[in-house]
Parts: C-alpha cells; sequence; structure tokens
RNA sequence: GCUCGAAUGGUGGAAUGGUAGACACGAGGGACUUAAAAUCCCUUGACCAUUGCGGUUGUGCGGGUUCGAGUCCCGCUUCGAGCACCA
C-alpha cells in the first residue's frame, strides 16, 4: 500500500464523525481537563494557513491529554456578531444572519479537512437566541448588583436600598461614579426617576455620561480609528465630541481583583504585565488644596506627595466641575474660549497635538503645607478621567508641568538635592529631599521614597488628605448603534429603564427593512416594526458590543443546550474553568479582560464555581504573508530577475505567491495570469527567475494568501499540521513559507516505510533490540516533555530521529511501532489511525489507547565520555563506564597516557567533575 | 518616555552553566534513470590546511562572575510588542 493522504483522511475523517469519537459528556470516575480555543469571528475570506496554528497546538494538546486518561472538552464555536456583516449587509441588504451562516458553513469545511477532535455537539454561535438570552441575562444581573467594596465583592441592589433606607449613603463603601452624600430622609424624599438615578451610580451595569465621537451624518457613534482629523474615515463626514447617554459595566470596581488574580494564573508575563499596564493601578495621595478667599477644596491625586514644597501653580481639565466655581468674572470670557476651542478636537487630536496651552483662572490656591498662594489654570494636558482631574504642579520633578512653566513663566522650585531643572526637569524618583520644610514638617535631607511616606502620614493627620490607590481601568463603554448584536433586554417607562423579566428571555433581534439609522437619528432598531415591546413601553435601541457574546461562552461549552441556566451547577462544578486557552495575544487588554471581570461578578453572585476562566494561557504568534515580486523594467513588459534588477531601472509587482516556489518564478503560469503579461519578456538568472520577497501582512491585495484547503489537498492534512507545528516555536510570530514542506511530508513517507513496503505488511512481532527500545524510549520521553512545555517543534524533530534511526536499525517490530503510532497519534492523527488499523490491526481508534510511559532503564549510557581539562582547556577524552564515581574517573583520567603531559610537574589545586562531561583538572 | 521580550549559519530554528548550530529547508557533489520527477548516499558556520591527523575563529557590542557563558550579572546597540500628557 502507498500512502494516500486524500483517501486516509476522508476515511477517518468520516470514521470520527460517525462513531461519534470526540464526542464527550461528564464522567466522574475520570479526571477533566479543559482544552479551549478563542473562536473565530466567521470572516468572508476564510480560514487562511494562520488561522489553525493555534486550533493544531491546543489540538494536539488535549489529544495528548485523552491518551493519558482525562475527559477532555474540545469545544468549538464562533463570534458570530461583528461588524464587517453589518458592512456587508449595508452595502447589499443581505441580512448579516444569511452571511454569517454562510461564513460559518464555509469555516466548518474547511476545519474539518484538518481533523480537529472537536466536540462539535457542544457547538455555539454568539448569535443564536438560544446562546444571547443568557447574555442578556447576564446583563440584567450586572443591573440587579452593585459593588460592595468592604466586601470586596457584588451584592444585591436590594441590599443597597435597604442601606439607603435606614442610613442614606452614611456607612455605605461601595464602587460608584461620584461620590455622593445623602441622609436616609433625603433617599425617602426622592422620586422613583431621583432614586433610579441614584442607584445608577452604583450599578454594575449602569447607564452613564461618556464622551464620545459622534458623526451626526453617519448617527452613530464612532471608535477612535474611525475618525482622522476631525472627520469619519468612511464618508468624510465631521465628528464631534458628544457627551451620550448610554450603558457602561463598571469594570473599574473589580480593578483590585482583576490584578491580584493574575499572579494565581499561568499565563505569559507579557500578557499578564500587558493586563497590569491597563489596570495601571498607582499608590499615591489625595490631597485637599483650599481656593484663597473661598470655602472650595480642590481634591487633587498624586503619586509624589513628597513635592508638594515645590507645588508652583495647579492646573483643572478642561471639563473639571471646578472649573466653573474657580474662574473668576475677569477671566471668564478666556476660559469659556478656551474650553470652546478644546471641545471641537477629538480626543486623539488632543494627544497628536504636543502644544503646550492653557489658561489662567483668575484664582489663587493656597498650599497647606506652606500656605503660599499658588494660581490655578486650566490646561487639556489634565485628564478628566483620570484622579479627581486637578493636579499640583510640580514643575522642576515633573515633565509636563516643566513645559507648562516655561510656557508660562512660572516658578520652579528644585527639591532635590543636585538636580539641574535648569533645562529640563528632573523626574527620577530618587535622591535627597531640599527646599521641603515647614514649621511642622520637615523632609529635607530625606530620600524621596521615605519623603513620601512621611508626607502622607502628616497630611493623613492634619486630615488635609488621605492615602489613595488609583486605577487607570475605565468602564467599559457598553452600548453600540448597531444593528448585528445583541438586543438590551430594557425597556423604558417615563424615561427610566427597567430589566425585563428573566423569563421573557432572549429578546429576539427584530427584522429591519435597512441596517442604517433612522431618519431621526435613532440606532437601526429604530426601524423594528411590531417588536415584541411588554406592556408598550418603549424597548431599548442600541445593542451590545463584539465582546459581551464571547464574555462567558467559554461556560455555555459546559452545557450548551440548557434552556434554564447559563450553565448547570453539575456541569459547571466538574468542568469548572477552562485549564488550557490558546489564543492570539491581541485579545490581551480586550475579551481577556473582560471575561475575567464577567467571570469574577458570576463567581460573586454565585453561579459558577471559579473566578478566574483561563487557568493557562498560550499565545500563539501571528503567521504573516511572505509575498514574491518580479521586477518589471520601466516601460517595457520585460520582467528581471531579482538578482539582477540593480542593472535597470525596475518596478516591483507582486505576484501571486502561488505561482512561485522556492523563489522561483513558474513563467508559464505568471503569463497565464494576466493577460497583459501574456507576451512577457524575462531577463533570467541562470535560466530561472528569481522572485524578491518580503514580509507583509497575509491579505489578499498582496497576493500571499495561503490557503489551508490547497495545503490538504497536495500533501495532506497530517502534513499541514506537523509544518505548522515545525515552523518554529508556536508563541512567535512567523512568516508563511511553504519552502520546507516537503521535509514532513519526507517523514510521513519514510514512516510509512516503516509498515510497508509497496503491498507488503512489513511488521513483525520480532523482540524488540535494545536499540530499538532505545530510539523509542528516547522519543517518549522527549515527546512527553516538549508537549507538556509545547515545544511541539522539537518533538517533531525528536520524531523525525527516531523514524531514522528506526530504519537504520530495519526495526519493524510491532512492540515498538504501536508505542511510536500512539505517540504520533496527537500530531497526525489521521495516518495515525490508518496506520493503528490496517497495518498493526487494532478494531478501536487509536484516540482511545493509552499515552505510554518511558524506562529510564533503556536510555542510560554504556559508557560516557568526559573531555579531560587542563586549566579549561580540554585536552583529551577518556571513555569510562555511566556508573563510575567521579573519584574512579579523576583516578583514570590522571592515569592517561597524556596526562603526565599536561601536568608536566605542576601542583593540582581542584579538580571538577561533571557528571557525563568534563574533567577539569586546575594547575596550581 | 515607561514596561516587557528578542538578537545564534544562506533560511526556519535546536542547545537543565558543560563538545554551539539538533531537526528541517536551501545549496553543492554523487548513485539510480534515455531524461525528468521521485528516492537514496556524501558535503555544507567562517577561515586555514587537506596525502592523513587537523588547526584557528565563531551565538548583536563592551565589561564581569566562573575551571567553563549562547545561557548568569552590569552597561550599551538594534529590532519587536504593550502602555503613554495617567500626575
Amino acid at each position: 500500500m502507498e500512502y494516500n493522504h486524500r483517501a486516509i483522511e476522508a476515511r477517518w475523517q468520516q470514521y470520527w464523525k460517525e462513531a461519534g469519537t470526540y464526542h464527550v459528556e461528564i464522567d466522574k470516575s475520570r479526571p477533566k481537563f479543559y482544552v479551549l480555543d478563542m473562536f473565530p469571528y466567521p470572516s468572508g475570506a476564510g480560514l487562511h494557513v494562520g488561522h489553525p496554528l493555534g486550533y493544531i497546538a491546543s489540538d494536539i494538546y488535549a489529544r495528548y491529554k485523552r491518551l493519558q486518561g482525562f475527559n477532555v472538552l474540545h469545544p468549538m464555536g464562533y463570534d458570530a456578531y461583528g461588524l464587517p456583516a453589518e458592512q456587508y449587509a449595508i452595502q447589499t441588504g443581505q441580512h448579516p444572519e444569511v452571511t454569517t451562516r454562510d461564513n460559518i458553513a464555509r469555516y466548518r469545511q474547511q476545519l474539518d479537512k484538518i481533523g480537529f477532535c472537536f466536540d462539535w455537539q457542544r457547538e455555539l454561535r454568539t448569535c443564536d437566541p438560544e446562546y444571547y438570552k443568557w447574555t442578556q441575562w447576564a446583563f440584567i444581573q450586572m443591573f440587579n448588583h452593585y459593588y460592595d467594596t468592604d466586601a470586596a465583592k457584588a451584592m444585591p441592589v436590594s441590599k443597597l436600598v435597604k442601606h439607603l433606607e435606614a442610613h442614606g449613603t452614611d456607612g455605605l463603601h461601595a464602587a460608584a461614579t461620584k461620590d455622593l452624600t445623602l441622609t436616609a430622609d433625603q433617599w425617602r424624599a426622592m422620586d422613583e426617576r431621583q432614586q433610579s438615578d441614584v442607584l445608577m451610580n452604583y450599578r454594575l451595569a449602569y447607564l452613564g455620561n461618556t464622551m464620545v465621537n459622534w458623526c451626526p451624518k453617519l448617527g452613530t457613534v464612532l471608535a477612535n480609528d474611525e475618525v482622522s482629523e476631525g472627520v469619519s474615515i468612511r464618508g468624510g463626514y465631521p465628528v464631534e465630541q458628544k457627551l451620550m447617554y448610554q450603558w457602561c459595566l463598571r469594570v473599574s470596581a473589580y480593578a483590585p481583583r482583576l490584578l491580584e488574580g493574575l499572579d494565581r494564573i499561568d499565563w505569559s508575563d507579557s500578557i499578564k504585565e500587558t493586563q497590569r499596564n491597563w489596570i495601571g493601578r498607582s499608590e499615591g495621595a489625595e490631597m485637599k488644596f483650599r481656593v484663597a478667599g473661598t470655602d472650595i477644596d480642590l481634591e487633587i491625586f498624586t503619586t509624589r506627595a513628597d513635592t508638594v514644597f515645590g507645588v508652583t501653580f495647579m492646573v483643572l481639565a478642561p471639563e473639571s466641575m471646578y472649573v466653573d466655581m474657580v474662574t473668576t468674572e475677569d477671566c471668564r470670557n478666556e476660559v469659556s474660549r478656551y474650553i470652546d476651542a478644546i471641545k471641537h478636537k477629538t480626543e486623539r487630536e488632543r494627544m497628536i497635538d504636543k502644544k503646550v496651552t492653557g489658561v489662567f483662572t483668575g484664582s489663587y490656591a493656597v498650599n497647606p503645607l506652606t500656605g503660599k498662594q499658588i494660581p490655578i489654570w486650566v490646561s487639556d494636558y489634565v485628564l478628566a478621567g483620570y484622579g479627581t482631574g486637578a493636579i499640583m504642579a510640580v514643575p522642576a520633578h515633573d515633565s509636563r508641568d516643566y513645559a507648562f512653566a516655561k510656557k508660562f513663566d512660572l516658578p520652579i522650585i528644585p527639591l532635590i538635592e543636585g538636580a539641574d531643572v535648569s533645562e529640563e526637569s528632573f523626574d527620577a524618583k530618587s535622591g535627597k529631599m531640599i527646599n521641603s520644610a515647614s514649621d511642622e514638617l520637615d523632609l529635607n535631607g530625606l530620600e524621596v521614597k521615605d519623603a513620601i511616606a512621611a508626607t502622607k502620614r502628616f497630611i493623613e493627620q492634619k486630615g488635609i488628605g488621605k492615602v489613595k490607590v488609583n486605577y487607570r481601568l475605565r468602564d467599559a463603554i457598553f452600548s453600540r448603534q448597531r444593528y448585528w448584536g445583541e438586543p438590551f433586554p430594557v425597556y423604558y417607562k417615563d424615561g427610566i429603564p427597567h430589566m425585563l423579566d428573566v423569563d421573557k428571555l432572549p429578546l429576539m433581534l427584530p427584522e429591519v427593512d435597512k441596517y442604517l439609522p433612522t431618519e431621526t437619528g435613532e440606532p437601526p432598531l429604530g426601524r423594528a416594526k411590531n417588536w415584541n415591546t411588554p406592556e408598550g413601553y418603549r424597548l431599548e435601541l442600541n445593542t451590545m458590543p463584539g465582546f459581551a457574546g464571547s464574555s462567558a461562552y467559554y461556560l455555555r461549552y459546559m452545557d450548551p443546550r440548557n434552556n434554564d441556566a447559563l450553565v448547570s451547577k453539575e456541569a459547571n462544578s466538574y468542568w469548572r474553568s477552562v485549564d488550557l486557552y490558546v489564543g492570539g495575544s491581541e485579545h490581551a487588554t480586550g475579551h481577556l479582560i473582560y471575561s475575567r471581570f464577567w467571570c469574577k461578578f458570576l463567581y460573586d453572585i454565585g453561579e459558577v464555581c471559579e473566578d478566574e476562566p483561563f487557568r493557562k494561557l498560550i499565545n500563539q504568534g501571528m503567521i504573516q504573508g511572505r509575498s514574491n515580486f518580479v521586477y518589471r523594467i520601466k516601460d517595457t513588459n520585460t520582467f528581471v530577475s531579482h538578482g539582477l534588477k540593480e542593472q535597470y531601472d525596475v518596478t516591483p509587482i507582486h505576484v501571486d505567491v502561488n505561482m512561485v516556489s522556492n523563489d522561483i518564478l513558474d513563467l508559464e503560469a505568471f503569463k497565464a495570469w494576466r493577460p497583459e503579461y501574456a507576451d512577457a519578456g524575462f531577463v533570467l538568472e541562470e535560466g530561472k527567475y528569481v522572485c524578491g520577497y518580503a514580509v507583509e501582512k497575509m491579505s489578499k491585495s498582496m497576493f500571499n494568501v495561503v490557503n489551508p484547503d490547497d495545503i490538504v489537498e497536495r500533501y495532506g492534512a497530517d502534513t499541514l499540521r506537523l509544518y505548522e507545528m515545525f515552523l518554529g516555536p508556536i508563541e512567535q510570530s512567523k512568516p508563511w513559507d511553504t519552502n520546507g514542506i516537503d521535509g514532513v511530508n519526507r517523514f510521513i513517507k519514510k514512516l510509512w516505510g516503516l509498515f510497508y513496503k509497496g503491498d507488503t505488511l512489513l511488521v513483525n512481532d520480532d523482540a524488540p533490540t535494545a536499540d530499538n527500545l532505545k530510539s523509542l524510549h528516547k522519543l517518549i520521553k522527549k515527546v512527553t516533555a516538549d508537549i507538556e512545555a509545547f515545544s511541539f517543534n522539537t518533538s517533531i524533530a525528536a520524531f523525525m530521529i527516531c523514524v531514522n534511526e528506526l530504519n537504520q536499525q530495519k526495526c519493524h517490530s510491532r512492540h515498538i511501532l504501536e508505542k511510536l503510532i500512539v505517540v504520533l497519534a496527537p500530531f497526525a492523527p489521521h495516518v495515525a489511525e490508518e496506520l493503528w488499523h490496517t497495518a498493526l490491526g487494532h478494531d478501536t481508534s487509536v484516540v482511545d489507547a493509552a499515552w505510554p510511559g518511558y524506562d529510564e532503564a533503556y536510555l542510560v549510557e554504556k559508557n560516557v565520555t568526559y573531555a579531560v581539562s587542563f586549566n579549561g582547556k580540554a585536552r583529551f577524552n577518556i571513555e569510562v563506564p555511566a556508573d563510575m564515581q567521579r573519584e574512579e574517573v579523576e583516578k583514570t583520567a590522571l592515569a592517561h597516557e597524556n596526562a603526565s603531559k599536561w601536568l608536566d610537574g605542576k601542583t593540582i589545586s581542584k579538580i571538577i567533575v561533571v557528571p557525563g562531561k568534563i574533567v577539569n583538572i586546575v594547575l596550581g
């Protein structure tokens, strides 16, 4: 029998499907293991060769774990809501659901050809009402909970209401949009709408005012990357900053726990670091500066409490509520003009524009430590959204304050010994303090670190400030003015939002005539007719963003058809959380934060038993494209080979990589590619046309897309799987280069050659030799360790070595080959299954075999070579039995005929024996 | 600017502080073949030597620790990633 990948792969894919080989159920007699891939967005372009990289790695791991006796959950589904389908719908009128369904069918076809062990009975689609029912359900739960900072967990809003009724805000420690102070009497005196507004200040899912890029012409909010120079990228319509009332999730409440949880999960340092940066914890102090001649206190946040003696002015963010309070009549016009000018800029423009601008409010603040009066300014370099939106400026030790002071000629007082602040500020947090003393507090001579601590202690004692931890993490804006997303389970009654009853879920996404905003500027859902509005009230017209559906999907896989709960207690307590999660690192500050937040919330309300969703995370690298170029001589139809292009004036042109092999262009295919190239001429090197290449993003326009289907058709899925893994470390980004795929294809053929020569079955029942056993056990040991370490490229190298050795040993022993096949099965399941059945005669699937252990006894070397060195320089080798004791090794080394030559009468000061490697004799 | 990571042949990449370059591609040579493909064998970091043994040098740069450093430490350079008027 010859190796025929097409027949083999079709046969076993069919077999696995019919036998339900990969379907899993809860089995309490076996330990569970949950392997998950980040589910794909089914785009219209289909899969390219980069997409399956992570899926192959996780598939290998899942199969390996199963062979080790684990009950492995390995599901797959689709993140089906998304912008491309909606854009396509706007252009063509095609319902996004239709496009999405077609794309999913195509994805499924492509995935099936690669031979993954997914349990397709658990497939999910986020746009499926059965699924998004639970997305809506979770939203309702968030609406009905607030975050108690004492208990550090979510609590029911009903408890909050009880507290407000009894004590007002007194003793209430809850995450809030802004600090409120209410008495119980005031609360009870409020009408329903006022009370609703108060509760919004605490709910985990809340309606809030947020600055957004609003494009009136398009009738939608745009993301920052959809706006450039004040106009929309699509259409070029003006975009303005607008405060919009929309749904938000109070992710910021969980900032401390999101940070702390990172210490308990096995993720790469880089992605943890990215999340830490994003959460942005900073320890500092909040301090009050009295505005001179008033009873207004400006609250500021600083991490450099020690520099308070160097504060020479204050700065407010233009949006700060203090601005209005402190601006004097004389300055009011100028301040308003400044703020108006700022308003017309997008946040992005404000960031790009590094020009220092600002305006004086006319008021002064009193430095609480020195009693000196300092001017209060307004400038857009202070952000409203961080801290209190007001800062104390210390120009000597903060570069932004320094630039501002220079521009507006404000005083600069150095506070650290030896710091030269004539040209630039001294931002480092080190050195000895100077100029920092008052009657009550003397920091002079202290190290910065100690000065910070001393100042904090002092301001707390004096009641002018308190120690505070600030986080950069913002709440997530949860409304989108889009059609293709989950509808909110929300209706408005007299303008007050209410949640639908849970038993009315799902609230189905309605049909609309067009996927555009309405004429009155409402989101597309405003077009829906006869939408099932409960009791005749108005439904929320926004939809949820993309991350809504992907935040808890991993839980749903545990129990995907449950209509009574997101996941049953039984399924959740068995499968618990994802043991291995594989996906791209680009989700570090999106999906991977939101999922963790969502999970912690569900944990708080007792729905799930683990508070971290993904125990171990592997980030597969991106596969980039490797584009090929031909070089056309200007104004001709002649193309010059890469090595000769310097001699001409040429234009590089992308050519389809599928016409190029090892950078050699297939001239006939090129001529046939485009009519204008039919009569092209070529300047060749040694009879060949050599193309240039470049690493770029894999995309149609670069003609560098390699389709996995083509590889599977030509070489087979097993070759594709092995080659993708052989390309390099899984976490590394690398360009796809089909050159080299022959190597792994040859390996499979050589492996086949151990079993068959032509039609002859070579497998015999001979007892394995010591060499056979050594080759096999070396392989098992290496592959076991490599899979655990996700080092798949080196395990494939180990397979190649093993098969070459067995070939040389002419080993066809069943004993050896059976174990070889089991170990290979996770990597190349089709060929393994074929040989397992036809050559080795089994009638059960190889996936039900047991992962073999290895025996060190077969691996022990009989003899070991030591390099004998003198003063670190290797001089000769000795070969001794492997179990020889180190003193004996020393003696043998010194007894060697060459030793006396190097000793040459010198004394020996030290002898170092490294087991199995080197004897170093250090001469005195 | 801050944080994290990386740098090894023509290429992708291997190396618990212990013979650097596993494995593969590519290249060169050879066998088989009318020929090509396929397959198999040999060579392949560089330099020198080559009738034979071999020798020198070599992991971005400069130092250090060590009997011994691609690996550990300090200081740079370059590239990649994340964050970025975050006080």
